[in-house]
RNA sequence: CGAGGUAUAGCGCAGUCCGGUUAGCGCACCUGCUUUGGGAGCAGGGGGUCGCAGGUUCGAAUCCUGCUACCUCGACCA
């Protein structure tokens, strides 16, 4: 592993790059736009959809798999949907290769072309729906709530690992209600489950609201969002939640019969998280020292680092180590001993620093002699010691005060870089300085587009706690319709 | 798709202008010995169709032509 990252205040794009590569989250794969989740990355992923998983039993939704492929004429039958999606999906059209006529290669078999040609799913929303008019004919069948884990792919321009790549890993729900306010209030209980994992378990605070008409979801009725503020002051979109109304139901004919024997169209919501989360942790918490993972989702939440010098050593301080081992695995502490004899301590040091384990433990003679074990905090760098006896004790208490105190350097940083301003100059300023704005937006179209081209600011979210009385429009100086965010984004 | 740039070992680069030993350096990798509390030292070693295809030349990483890929910036996006 070669030396350090790119500082963030050199170059914030090379950083997060090299925090990916450096800490083996991730690596490009042979297709452009493609990523390779490595072991490491994958144990973050699985520590999320874990946290997202339990939640989404425990509000009575249930898995299932649904297919990769879509018949092409299925993404035609909503028609925003298909103005949203069409540009970027892959199709399949052939199904055979043979070898090309100088035998070095291969080539797509012509006799092979498909009757109906195939989509690579950019979302299920349609595959589902054609299943649902199968499923759901009664009340009695309502409401429907299922989610899937999936791969999805959308055919980018530009890409950057786990932010925006032409494949990515996600889960979807997608529930069928007899009501519309029963699928609004599905729509929001997921937006929730949504914040409270985002902010409890990533610790990354998270702005709460409705996209404007142009950012919603293509095909829904209203689209709810989660937001977040990463390092260099640009938003993420880290989860939506759609209200579909009865959009779907009506493209792909999907009615109920009610208790009053009248056939109605079902009411739906849709909402996903992807393996964007991880890319929203690297960068609202990692340092110029790499990555700095909350416990709850570091595949390694301890790391001990032994020093020795001879293998009379080693066994010394393995036995030294068995009580506490044994109490952090008893208490479900993902512990890992380092005890990688070709590394110096301080490669390990710098390792799993990058690598951004919540906490190290050193432990060699000096530890030993005097019963205790020192440890490092990545998230302050603050470095104590514990006696021996008290460490399988105390850890867990660490492990939760660094979770907090990630959240709260996350909160405190945003809350320096949310500005509200009162004219177009300071709007201007603040977008290209970095920074959210808070303002007046008079609600049309026009404003939020003209506002885009010109400082590349976007509305990120219309927050439930907005406040638009007595507010004049940032641009146009109308009276305000809505209290917004404005910030740049990936 | 418009503008600019790059292509030499796994990664990062020098060499190219001005053609001429066996293409070099750092990191990484392998072996051995000594080390080990903030990226260890010494010694030895392996690894290259110099992006691809043509051309000029006694001789091409180097000059010429064409192609391809990638990066940065613009239009599109979870």
């Amino acid at each position: 592993m070669a030396k350090g990252v790119t500082p963030k205040s050199t170059d914030y794009n090379k950083w997060y790059t090299d925090v990916i590569t450096k800490a083996q989250l991730a690596d490009y794969g042979p297709v452009k736009g493609t990523m390779v989740i490595r072991p490491y990355g994958y144990g973050i992923w699985e520590a999320v959809q874990q946290a997202l998983d339990f939640r989404f039993k425990a509000t009575g939704h249930s898995n299932a798999y649904f297919p990769l492929f879509i018949p092409k004429s299925f993404l035609s039958k909503e028609a925003e949907h298909v103005e949203g999606f069409a540009k970027e999906c892959a199709v399949v059209t052939h199904s055979r290769l043979r070898t090309s006529a100088d035998g070095k290669g291969v080539e797509v078999d012509p006799n092979s072309k498909l009757e109906e040609e195939i989509i690579v799913r950019p979302t299920s929303e349609t595959i589902i729906w054609s299943m649902y008019k199968k499923w759901i004919s009664s009340y009695r069948d309502l409401p429907l709530l299922l989610n899937q884990w999936a791969n999805i792919v959308r055919w980018e321009m530009r890409t950057r690992l786990f932010i925006r790549t032409s494949e990515f890993l996600w889960q979807e729900g997608h529930t069928a209600h007899a009501t519309a306010d029963e699928a609004l209030e599905e729509t929001l209980k997921m937006l929730e489950v949504y914040r409270e994992v985002a902010e409890d378990v990533l610790a990354i605070p998270v702005i709460t609201g409705l996209k404007s008409e142009s950012e919603k979801f293509a095909g829904a009725v209203d689209t709810y969002c989660i937001e977040a503020m990463m390092g260099d002051k640009k938003a993420l979109q880290a989860g939506t939640s759609h209200y579909l109304g009865q959009n779907f139901a009506k493209a792909f004919d999907v009615k109920f019969q009610n208790e009053n024997n009248q056939e109605e169209f079902v009411y739906a919501s849709s909402w996903g998280v992807s393996t964007r989360l991880i890319g929203a942790i690297i960068m609202a918490h990692g340092d110029d020292n790499g990555l700095r993972l909350p416990p709850k989702v570091a595949p390694i939440q301890v790391v001990i680092i032994p020093i020795v010098r001879s293998d009379e050593d080693g066994d010394q301080i393995n036995a030294y180590l068995r009580p506490m081992l044994d109490e952090l695995e008893q208490k479900g502490v993902r512990v890992f001993v380092d005890d990688r004899r070709k590394m110096s301590p301080g490669y390990k040091f710098n390792e799993w620093e990058m690598k951004g384990v919540p906490l190290r433990l050193e432990v060699g003679p000096r530890d030993m002699a005097s019963k205790q074990v020192f440890a490092a905090r990545r998230d302050t760098s603050e470095k104590f010691s514990m006696g021996i006896d008290e460490a399988g004790q105390k850890i867990p208490g660490v492990l939760d005060d660094i979770q907090a105190t990630l959240y709260r350097h996350a909160f405190e940083f945003r809350a320096q870089n949310i500005h509200s301003v009162d004219s177009y100059d300071a709007f201007k300023k603040i977008v290209k300085d970095g920074g959210f704005v808070k303002c007046g937006w008079d609600g049309t179209r026009e404003t939020e587009n003209t506002i885009k081209a010109e400082t590349k600011a976007t509305i990120r979210v219309i927050p439930f706690d907005e406040n638009p009385e007595g507010l004049t429009c940032i641009f146009s100086g109308k009276k305000a319709k809505h209290q917004v965010i404005f910030a740049r984004a990936y």
